[in-house]
DNA sequence: GTCTATAGCCCGATAGAC
DNA sequence: GTCTATCGGGCTATAGAC
Protein backbone atom coordinates (compact mmCIF):
# COMPACT_ATOMS: atom_id res chain seq x y z
CA UNK A 1 0.00 0.00 0.00
CA UNK A 2 1.53 3.36 -0.97
CA UNK A 3 1.23 5.79 1.78
CA UNK A 4 -1.42 8.65 0.87
CA UNK A 5 -0.26 11.94 -0.05
CA UNK A 6 -1.21 13.61 3.21
CA UNK A 7 0.86 10.99 4.83
CA UNK A 8 3.86 11.85 2.54
CA UNK A 9 3.41 15.21 3.30
CA UNK A 10 4.08 14.95 6.85
CA UNK A 11 6.74 12.76 6.72
CA UNK A 12 8.59 15.10 4.21
CA UNK A 13 8.25 18.18 6.32
CA UNK A 14 9.53 16.56 9.32
CA UNK A 15 12.62 15.03 7.99
CA UNK A 16 13.21 18.72 6.23
CA UNK A 17 12.79 20.36 9.64
CA UNK A 18 14.86 17.68 11.25
CA UNK A 19 17.29 18.72 8.77
CA UNK A 20 16.71 22.90 8.17
CA UNK A 21 14.66 23.76 10.61
CA UNK A 22 10.89 25.75 9.90
CA UNK A 23 12.62 28.53 8.62
CA UNK A 24 14.92 26.38 6.28
CA UNK A 25 11.51 24.47 5.06
CA UNK A 26 9.94 25.92 1.92
CA UNK A 27 6.45 24.26 0.69
CA UNK A 28 7.83 23.91 -2.60
CA UNK A 29 11.00 21.83 -0.97
CA UNK A 30 7.96 19.76 1.03
CA UNK A 31 6.26 19.21 -2.24
CA UNK A 32 9.24 18.20 -3.70
CA UNK A 33 10.28 15.48 -1.20
CA UNK A 34 6.79 14.48 -0.40
CA UNK A 35 6.19 13.55 -4.35
CA UNK A 36 2.94 15.41 -3.91
CA UNK A 37 1.18 18.33 -6.10
CA UNK A 38 0.98 22.22 -4.42
CA UNK A 39 -3.03 21.64 -4.84
CA UNK A 40 -2.88 18.39 -2.39
CA UNK A 41 -1.06 20.12 0.08
CA UNK A 42 -3.14 23.21 0.51
CA UNK A 43 -5.81 20.50 0.23
CA UNK A 44 -4.88 18.68 3.51
CA UNK A 45 -3.23 21.58 5.55
CA UNK A 46 -4.29 25.33 5.88
CA UNK A 47 -0.37 26.40 5.19
CA UNK A 48 2.89 26.16 6.43
CA UNK A 49 2.67 26.48 10.03
CA UNK A 50 -0.56 23.65 10.07
CA UNK A 51 1.84 21.52 7.91
CA UNK A 52 4.99 22.04 10.57
CA UNK A 53 2.70 21.42 13.53
CA UNK A 54 1.56 17.56 12.30
CA UNK A 55 5.41 17.15 11.58
CA UNK A 56 6.35 18.09 15.25
CA UNK A 57 3.55 15.90 16.70
CA UNK A 58 4.37 12.94 14.50
CA UNK A 59 8.09 13.46 15.60
CA UNK A 60 7.07 14.15 19.21
CA UNK A 61 4.94 10.95 19.08
CA UNK A 62 8.17 8.52 17.85
CA UNK A 63 10.69 10.20 20.37
CA UNK A 64 8.11 9.88 23.24
CA UNK A 65 7.50 5.67 22.56
CA UNK A 66 10.87 5.53 21.73
CA UNK A 67 11.54 7.23 25.39
CA UNK A 68 9.01 4.51 26.79
CA UNK A 69 10.43 1.44 25.07
CA UNK A 70 13.59 2.15 26.35
CA UNK A 71 13.14 2.46 29.48
CA UNK A 72 10.37 -0.10 30.32
CA UNK A 73 12.54 -2.95 29.54
CA UNK A 74 14.35 -5.11 32.64
CA UNK A 75 17.58 -4.59 34.28
CA UNK A 76 19.19 -2.13 36.55
CA UNK A 77 18.83 1.24 37.02
CA UNK A 78 22.19 2.35 35.37
CA UNK A 79 21.57 -0.46 32.71
CA UNK A 80 18.05 1.37 31.81
CA UNK A 81 19.78 4.70 31.52
CA UNK A 82 23.16 3.89 29.52
CA UNK A 83 21.02 1.40 27.50
CA UNK A 84 18.74 4.57 26.48
CA UNK A 85 22.23 6.57 26.21
CA UNK A 86 23.71 4.06 24.32
CA UNK A 87 20.97 3.46 21.49
CA UNK A 88 21.39 3.62 18.31
CA UNK A 89 21.29 6.99 16.89
CA UNK A 90 22.49 9.17 13.75
CA UNK A 91 24.81 11.57 16.01
CA UNK A 92 25.38 13.84 13.29
CA UNK A 93 21.70 14.05 12.22
CA UNK A 94 20.70 15.15 15.60
CA UNK A 95 17.27 14.99 17.40
CA UNK A 96 14.34 15.38 15.54
CA UNK A 97 12.63 17.48 18.51
CA UNK A 98 15.45 18.94 20.03
CA UNK A 99 16.55 20.55 16.87
CA UNK A 100 13.42 22.76 17.21
CA UNK A 101 14.37 24.70 20.21
CA UNK A 102 16.81 26.41 17.83
CA UNK A 103 13.99 27.88 15.95
CA UNK A 104 12.61 31.03 17.01
CA UNK A 105 9.16 30.89 15.21
CA UNK A 106 8.53 27.68 16.25
CA UNK A 107 9.68 28.41 20.41
CA UNK A 108 7.94 31.82 20.30
CA UNK A 109 4.04 29.96 19.36
CA UNK A 110 2.78 28.27 21.66
CA UNK A 111 1.27 25.47 19.68
CA UNK A 112 4.63 24.98 17.90
CA UNK A 113 6.28 24.51 21.08
CA UNK A 114 4.20 22.08 22.86
CA UNK A 115 5.48 19.07 21.53
CA UNK A 116 8.82 19.82 22.04
CA UNK A 117 8.29 20.38 25.44
CA UNK A 118 6.08 17.62 26.27
CA UNK A 119 8.54 15.23 24.63
CA UNK A 120 11.44 16.88 27.12
CA UNK A 121 8.91 16.33 29.90
CA UNK A 122 8.63 12.94 29.22
CA UNK A 123 12.07 12.19 28.73
CA UNK A 124 12.83 13.79 32.24
CA UNK A 125 10.00 11.78 34.11
CA UNK A 126 11.49 8.81 32.95
CA UNK A 127 14.94 9.98 33.53
CA UNK A 128 13.99 10.98 37.04
CA UNK A 129 11.78 8.21 37.99
CA UNK A 130 14.97 5.66 36.77
CA UNK A 131 17.46 7.28 39.13
CA UNK A 132 14.97 7.13 42.06
CA UNK A 133 14.90 3.67 41.61
CA UNK A 134 18.48 3.32 41.59
CA UNK A 135 18.83 5.24 44.76
CA UNK A 136 16.12 3.37 46.15
CA UNK A 137 17.94 -0.22 45.30
CA UNK A 138 21.53 1.31 45.88
CA UNK A 139 22.80 1.65 42.68
CA UNK A 140 23.90 5.23 43.06
CA UNK A 141 24.34 7.70 46.04
CA UNK A 142 21.05 8.54 48.13
CA UNK A 143 22.05 12.20 48.29
CA UNK A 144 21.72 12.41 44.34
CA UNK A 145 18.67 15.38 43.58
CA UNK A 146 16.93 13.15 40.85
CA UNK A 147 15.51 15.98 39.02
CA UNK A 148 19.17 17.37 38.88
CA UNK A 149 20.60 14.62 37.41
CA UNK A 150 17.61 13.87 34.94
CA UNK A 151 17.82 17.30 33.73
CA UNK A 152 21.89 16.71 33.57
CA UNK A 153 21.77 13.73 31.29
CA UNK A 154 19.09 15.25 29.31
CA UNK A 155 21.38 17.57 28.48
CA UNK A 156 24.25 15.68 27.56
CA UNK A 157 22.33 13.78 25.35
CA UNK A 158 21.40 17.60 23.35
CA UNK A 159 24.42 19.26 24.03
CA UNK A 160 26.41 16.23 22.53
CA UNK A 161 24.74 16.58 19.37
CA UNK A 162 25.89 20.02 18.84
CA UNK A 163 29.23 19.28 19.98
CA UNK A 164 29.68 16.61 17.32
CA UNK A 165 27.59 18.53 14.52
CA UNK A 166 30.75 21.52 15.42
CA UNK A 167 33.40 18.36 15.00
CA UNK A 168 31.96 16.85 12.15
CA UNK A 169 32.63 13.71 14.51
CA UNK A 170 30.75 11.77 16.28
CA UNK A 171 33.49 11.11 18.89
CA UNK A 172 32.63 14.27 21.22
CA UNK A 173 29.15 12.80 21.60
CA UNK A 174 30.31 9.24 22.39
CA UNK A 175 32.94 11.06 25.08
CA UNK A 176 30.07 13.22 26.68
CA UNK A 177 27.73 10.09 27.01
CA UNK A 178 31.20 7.87 28.53
CA UNK A 179 31.60 10.96 30.83
CA UNK A 180 27.98 11.44 32.99
CA UNK A 181 27.61 7.49 33.11
CA UNK A 182 31.44 6.83 34.93
CA UNK A 183 30.53 10.20 37.11
CA UNK A 184 26.81 8.31 37.83
CA UNK A 185 28.35 4.72 38.63
CA UNK A 186 31.30 6.33 40.82
CA UNK A 187 28.42 8.74 42.76
CA UNK A 188 27.54 4.52 44.36
CA UNK A 189 31.04 4.43 46.23
CA UNK A 190 30.98 5.41 49.65
CA UNK B 1 32.79 58.13 18.24
CA UNK B 2 30.11 56.38 16.45
CA UNK B 3 31.12 52.66 14.85
CA UNK B 4 31.91 52.73 11.83
CA UNK B 5 29.46 50.54 9.23
CA UNK B 6 31.91 48.08 9.06
CA UNK B 7 31.86 46.95 12.75
CA UNK B 8 27.93 48.08 12.50
CA UNK B 9 27.29 45.57 9.99
CA UNK B 10 29.48 42.92 11.69
CA UNK B 11 27.53 43.49 15.38
CA UNK B 12 23.57 43.21 13.35
CA UNK B 13 24.92 40.45 11.43
CA UNK B 14 26.14 38.21 14.75
CA UNK B 15 23.00 39.44 16.64
CA UNK B 16 20.47 38.22 13.75
CA UNK B 17 22.42 34.90 13.23
CA UNK B 18 22.32 34.54 17.15
CA UNK B 19 18.90 34.69 17.29
CA UNK B 20 17.31 33.38 13.78
CA UNK B 21 20.30 31.38 12.49
CA UNK B 22 21.81 31.23 9.57
CA UNK B 23 18.76 30.77 6.71
CA UNK B 24 16.81 32.96 9.26
CA UNK B 25 19.08 35.93 8.57
CA UNK B 26 18.52 38.15 5.67
CA UNK B 27 20.58 40.82 4.06
CA UNK B 28 17.50 43.40 4.24
CA UNK B 29 17.00 42.39 7.71
CA UNK B 30 20.79 43.34 8.80
CA UNK B 31 20.71 46.70 6.34
CA UNK B 32 17.52 47.49 9.03
CA UNK B 33 19.09 46.01 11.98
CA UNK B 34 22.36 48.20 11.56
CA UNK B 35 20.59 50.97 10.24
CA UNK B 36 23.65 51.16 7.41
CA UNK B 37 22.53 50.94 3.47
CA UNK B 38 22.88 48.26 0.97
CA UNK B 39 25.25 50.04 -1.20
CA UNK B 40 27.95 50.46 2.32
CA UNK B 41 26.86 46.65 2.96
CA UNK B 42 28.14 45.04 -0.43
CA UNK B 43 31.18 47.74 -0.72
CA UNK B 44 32.71 46.16 2.63
CA UNK B 45 31.42 42.47 1.97
CA UNK B 46 31.08 40.31 -0.89
CA UNK B 47 27.68 38.92 0.39
CA UNK B 48 25.76 36.92 2.51
CA UNK B 49 28.44 33.62 3.38
CA UNK B 50 31.22 36.58 3.08
CA UNK B 51 29.25 38.81 6.28
CA UNK B 52 28.33 35.84 8.35
CA UNK B 53 32.13 34.93 8.51
CA UNK B 54 32.81 38.03 9.95
CA UNK B 55 30.31 37.95 12.19
CA UNK B 56 30.84 34.43 13.26
CA UNK B 57 35.01 35.03 13.79
CA UNK B 58 33.54 38.13 16.19
CA UNK B 59 31.40 35.58 18.18
CA UNK B 60 34.08 33.38 18.43
CA UNK B 61 37.03 35.72 19.57
CA UNK B 62 34.64 36.81 22.29
CA UNK B 63 33.76 33.47 23.59
CA UNK B 64 37.13 31.94 23.39
CA UNK B 65 38.19 35.28 25.21
CA UNK B 66 35.60 34.82 27.92
CA UNK B 67 36.24 31.14 28.17
CA UNK B 68 40.31 31.74 28.62
CA UNK B 69 39.21 34.63 31.11
CA UNK B 70 37.00 32.21 33.05
CA UNK B 71 39.48 29.57 33.65
CA UNK B 72 42.54 32.01 34.66
CA UNK B 73 41.22 32.58 37.82
CA UNK B 74 42.44 31.90 41.15
CA UNK B 75 41.11 29.48 43.00
CA UNK B 76 40.48 25.19 42.92
CA UNK B 77 39.45 23.06 39.95
CA UNK B 78 36.45 22.64 41.00
CA UNK B 79 35.84 26.32 41.65
CA UNK B 80 37.26 27.33 38.32
CA UNK B 81 34.72 24.72 36.87
CA UNK B 82 31.73 25.54 39.00
CA UNK B 83 32.69 29.80 38.35
CA UNK B 84 32.33 29.15 34.58
CA UNK B 85 29.24 27.37 34.56
CA UNK B 86 27.32 29.91 36.88
CA UNK B 87 28.80 32.65 35.16
CA UNK B 88 26.09 35.50 34.22
CA UNK B 89 24.27 34.05 31.05
CA UNK B 90 21.34 34.64 28.95
CA UNK B 91 20.05 31.59 29.57
CA UNK B 92 16.98 32.08 26.90
CA UNK B 93 19.29 33.18 24.44
CA UNK B 94 21.44 30.77 24.09
CA UNK B 95 24.84 30.57 22.81
CA UNK B 96 26.02 32.66 20.57
CA UNK B 97 28.70 29.97 18.50
CA UNK B 98 26.74 26.94 19.56
CA UNK B 99 23.64 27.75 17.87
CA UNK B 100 25.27 27.88 14.73
CA UNK B 101 25.86 23.86 14.83
CA UNK B 102 21.85 23.74 13.94
CA UNK B 103 22.44 25.40 10.62
CA UNK B 104 23.29 22.71 7.75
CA UNK B 105 24.67 25.68 5.96
CA UNK B 106 27.20 26.51 8.29
CA UNK B 107 27.90 23.18 9.16
CA UNK B 108 28.53 22.07 5.34
CA UNK B 109 30.91 24.53 4.51
CA UNK B 110 34.39 24.24 6.17
CA UNK B 111 35.19 28.03 6.23
CA UNK B 112 32.15 28.33 7.80
CA UNK B 113 31.83 25.69 10.59
CA UNK B 114 35.68 26.23 11.34
CA UNK B 115 34.91 29.35 14.08
CA UNK B 116 32.42 27.60 15.75
CA UNK B 117 34.84 24.12 15.56
CA UNK B 118 37.83 25.87 17.11
CA UNK B 119 35.59 28.11 19.86
CA UNK B 120 34.48 24.01 21.44
CA UNK B 121 38.37 23.30 21.08
CA UNK B 122 39.24 26.17 23.08
CA UNK B 123 36.48 25.32 25.94
CA UNK B 124 37.51 21.75 25.60
CA UNK B 125 40.89 21.81 26.13
CA UNK B 126 40.52 24.50 29.10
CA UNK B 127 38.25 22.64 30.59
CA UNK B 128 40.35 19.38 30.41
CA UNK B 129 43.29 21.07 31.60
CA UNK B 130 41.51 22.41 34.80
CA UNK B 131 39.71 18.99 35.38
CA UNK B 132 43.63 17.62 35.11
CA UNK B 133 45.07 19.69 37.99
CA UNK B 134 41.81 18.78 39.76
CA UNK B 135 42.92 15.26 39.30
CA UNK B 136 46.55 15.75 40.45
CA UNK B 137 45.62 17.64 43.54
CA UNK B 138 43.29 15.23 44.49
CA UNK B 139 39.97 17.08 44.47
CA UNK B 140 38.55 14.32 41.53
CA UNK B 141 38.72 10.84 41.84
CA UNK B 142 41.93 9.76 40.05
CA UNK B 143 40.48 7.27 37.56
CA UNK B 144 38.75 10.19 35.79
CA UNK B 145 38.80 10.27 31.90
CA UNK B 146 39.53 13.95 31.26
CA UNK B 147 38.30 14.20 28.01
CA UNK B 148 35.46 12.56 28.65
CA UNK B 149 34.38 14.79 31.26
CA UNK B 150 35.26 17.79 30.02
CA UNK B 151 32.63 16.85 27.09
CA UNK B 152 30.37 15.74 29.66
CA UNK B 153 30.71 19.55 31.05
CA UNK B 154 30.40 21.08 27.69
CA UNK B 155 27.28 19.26 26.10
CA UNK B 156 25.71 19.89 29.43
CA UNK B 157 26.22 23.70 28.81
CA UNK B 158 25.04 23.29 25.31
CA UNK B 159 22.09 20.43 25.85
CA UNK B 160 20.94 23.15 29.00
CA UNK B 161 20.16 25.80 26.72
CA UNK B 162 17.98 23.64 24.55
CA UNK B 163 16.17 22.07 27.80
CA UNK B 164 15.71 25.75 28.53
CA UNK B 165 14.05 26.99 25.49
CA UNK B 166 11.74 24.37 24.91
CA UNK B 167 10.36 24.97 28.45
CA UNK B 168 10.89 28.82 28.19
CA UNK B 169 12.78 28.66 31.60
CA UNK B 170 15.73 29.04 33.37
CA UNK B 171 15.29 26.24 35.66
CA UNK B 172 16.30 23.35 33.50
CA UNK B 173 19.46 24.93 32.46
CA UNK B 174 20.52 25.05 36.60
CA UNK B 175 19.16 21.70 37.33
CA UNK B 176 21.52 20.65 34.33
CA UNK B 177 24.52 22.50 35.73
CA UNK B 178 24.24 21.86 39.63
CA UNK B 179 23.24 17.89 38.74
CA UNK B 180 27.05 17.73 36.97
CA UNK B 181 28.64 19.59 39.88
CA UNK B 182 27.67 17.42 42.42
CA UNK B 183 28.62 14.45 40.68
CA UNK B 184 32.11 15.76 40.15
CA UNK B 185 32.23 17.07 43.44
CA UNK B 186 31.08 13.46 44.75
CA UNK B 187 33.60 11.39 42.46
CA UNK B 188 36.39 12.60 44.98
CA UNK B 189 34.48 10.06 48.14
CA UNK B 190 36.25 7.03 47.81
C1' DG C 1 32.08 54.96 0.51
C1' DT C 2 27.31 55.41 0.12
C1' DC C 3 23.13 56.15 -2.51
C1' DT C 4 18.84 54.57 -5.32
C1' DA C 5 16.98 51.59 -8.72
C1' DT C 6 16.28 47.34 -10.46
C1' DA C 7 17.10 42.46 -11.79
C1' DG C 8 15.68 37.60 -11.49
C1' DC C 9 14.24 34.33 -8.47
C1' DC C 10 11.73 31.93 -4.89
C1' DC C 11 8.62 32.66 -1.12
C1' DG C 12 3.82 31.43 0.97
C1' DA C 13 -0.69 31.47 -0.57
C1' DT C 14 -4.98 31.59 -3.59
C1' DA C 15 -8.04 30.70 -7.69
C1' DG C 16 -10.55 27.96 -10.33
C1' DA C 17 -10.65 23.99 -13.69
C1' DC C 18 -11.22 19.07 -13.66
C1' DG D 1 -8.47 15.42 -4.21
C1' DT D 2 -5.30 17.04 -7.37
C1' DC D 3 -4.02 20.00 -11.18
C1' DT D 4 -1.96 24.43 -13.31
C1' DA D 5 -1.73 29.36 -13.32
C1' DT D 6 -0.93 33.29 -10.94
C1' DC D 7 -0.52 36.81 -7.13
C1' DG D 8 2.08 40.17 -4.22
C1' DG D 9 6.08 40.36 -1.86
C1' DG D 10 10.76 39.51 -0.05
C1' DC D 11 15.02 37.44 -1.27
C1' DT D 12 20.24 38.01 -2.74
C1' DA D 13 22.74 40.57 -5.75
C1' DT D 14 24.20 44.03 -9.37
C1' DA D 15 24.27 48.62 -11.82
C1' DG D 16 25.52 52.98 -12.07
C1' DA D 17 25.07 57.84 -10.16
C1' DC D 18 27.23 60.83 -6.80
Amino acid sequence: MKPDARDRLIEGTRELLWERGYVGTSPTAILSRSGVGQGSMYHHFAGKPDLALAAEQRSAELMQQQIVDAFAVKGTAFERISGYLGRERDVLRGCSVGRLTADPDIMADEKLRAPVRETFEVLHENLRRTIAEGVAAGEFADDLDTDEIASTIAAVIQGGYALARAAQAVAPFDRAVRGVLSLLRASARP
